[in-house]
DNA sequence: CGAGTTTGACCGGCGC
DNA sequence: GCGCCGGTCAAACTCG
């Protein structure tokens, strides 16, 4: 708008104004009644904006909340996918615990070739699949003449994967008990089945249906022997002939475990406490049942291959398929437990094997040797005083040393006598010994199992 | 309140 | 078939 307009209207306004002094009211009504017009106009046009505007808010809202919706279910689908690999790794985490205990266990055979041998079951679910020169050395030194043979050494020395359960095995172990009964728990009826060792012969199988079973007598004071897993009672029963109850336990480390183990007192020495493993754990032990049952299995090895050893004799045929090892690649510098093993009843080998602990020492000392005052008690990892946590020998070497400082200390004559001198003094330890007969059992069932790969415990845990 | 223990009942194998 | 016996179950109880 011009100047010339501007001058124009206000010329105008002074003639209406000049003109008509009575129509001035109306006309400032006129005026008012357009300008309330206008605001009429303006606040209809605002309301229409204001419409426009929630429109357009309430759309943006929508897109916002549909956004944020969508970013809710990105986020949850973060959230899953995190939660996946939280569990992974904490899948992974366990695994590796469970693989170094392993593994330390592993060194420490691997460090001591003479010493120390392949540990089995109890590592099974936890090791990988290896095939190392050493594996087959243990084996023999006989390489599988094929594949399927070579999975069925693998699993004899336990060194499959098992700790990823099959669901048709879960399935099958939940349903076939009596088939599990047929073979789970006959270590050496299996091991004859399976094994293709020399010298076996059939006066060692045991009745099909029962169970594998390792007697273990020490002297305790306690309820119950300190093993490293954890047992819940569930019966008690006088039986024939011992007035003593027997106490039945339960392995309860992992659901569903069958392992069982009942307790009692000898009926001659009421001191002498006489517990009877049976079963196969299908999980991993926990770590101190597992460094234990590693240690026991050189114990067991001593007096397996140990000549004088009622076993080299009686059942030497049944030893060596449920520790393959190689017999003559073994030595056995000492054999501190041969003259405790009693050998299993020839006429009944289903009684399993009868370690008896009892001759000279005792574990009436509950502070070294720890022992469960209540048997379901979850018992303290390695709790035995005889286990070095990182025992040093004179030269400050781990007795037990790590696979790397072993790989030094293999090549040292001298340090391995020294070695072998101190695992002699450990093995003759009587705290040593208890532990080694509560060990030895898982050690022997979870041979068993391995031996099993077609029964239902095969590819399970443990 | 949950986990573990106790204890009588129940079940199945085995010998007669 | 029956009874014995070892082993297991499960409700009641105990304990922390």
């Amino acid at each position: 708008m011009g100047r010339e307009d501007q001058s124009e209207m206000e010329f105008d306004l002074s003639l209406k104004l000049d003109a008509k002094d009575e129509a001035e009211e109306d006309d400032d009504q006129v005026t008012e009644k357009h300008a309330q017009d206008k605001k009429e106009a303006a606040a209809e046009a605002e309301e229409v904006e204001d419409i426009d505007a929630a429109a357009v808010l309430d759309a943006s809202l929508e897109e916002n909340l549909k956004t944020e919706e969508m970013e809710m279910n990105r986020m949850k689908e973060e959230n899953k996918e995190l939660r996946k690999v939280v569990q992974q790794i904490m899948k992974d985490y366990y695994d590796l615990q469970m693989k170094f205990a392993v593994i330390q266990q592993n060194s420490q055979k691997k460090d001591h070739p003479k010493i120390f041998l392949s540990l089995h079951g109890d590592e099974a679910g936890t090791q990988e699949p290896k095939r190392s020169p050493r594996n087959l050395d243990i084996n023999n030194g006989q390489k599988p003449s094929s594949p399927s043979e070579d999975d069925t050494r693998e699993r004899e020395l336990g060194l499959s994967l098992r700790l990823q359960t099959n669901t048709s095995q879960q399935e099958e172990e939940d349903k076939g008990e009596e088939k599990e009964d047929m073979t789970r728990f006959t270590p050496i009826q299996s091991k004859l089945h399976r094994s293709d060792l020399a010298g076996i012969t059939s006066h060692v199988t045991s009745p099909p249906n029962r169970k594998a079973r390792v007697s273990v007598r020490a002297r305790c004071q306690a309820a119950t022997m300190n093993d490293g897993c954890q047992w819940r009672k569930y019966g008690q029963k006088i039986a024939k002939g011992n007035p003593c109850p027997r106490a039945y336990y339960r392995c309860t480390v992992a659901p569903g475990c069958p392992v069982r183990k009942h307790v009692q007192r000898c009926l001659e020495d009421m001191s002498i406490l006489i517990t009877t493993y049976e079963g196969n754990h299908n999980h991993p032990l926990p770590v101190g049942a597992t460094a234990m049952a590693s240690t026991a299995s050189t114990a067991a090895s001593f007096m397996l291959v140990d000549s004088s050893s009622p076993f080299s004799d009686g059942i030497s045929n049944f030893t060596q398929p449920s520790f393959p090892y190689n017999s003559s690649r073994m030595m056995n510098p000492i054999s501190p437990f041969s003259s405790n093993i009693r050998n299993i009843n020839p006429n009944d080998p289903s009684k399993g094997i009868v370690l008896d602990l009892t001759n000279n020492h005792s574990c009436d000392h509950p502070q070294q040797f720890p022992i469960t005052g209540s048997s379901s008690t979850s018992t303290p990892q390695l709790g035995f005083s005889w286990m070095p946590s990182r025992p040093s020998n004179h030269n400050g070497n781990n007795l037990f040393p790590s696979a790397r400082g072993m790989d030094e200390m293999g090549r040292k004559s001298e340090e391995s006598k020294s070695l072998a001198e101190n695992v002699s003094a450990i093995a003759s330890d009587p705290k040593f010994r208890v532990a080694v007969a509560a060990a030895i059992s898982s050690l022997i069932t979870k041979e068993s199992r391995t031996n099993h790969p077609t029964g239902s415990r095969d590819g399970e845990g443990g």
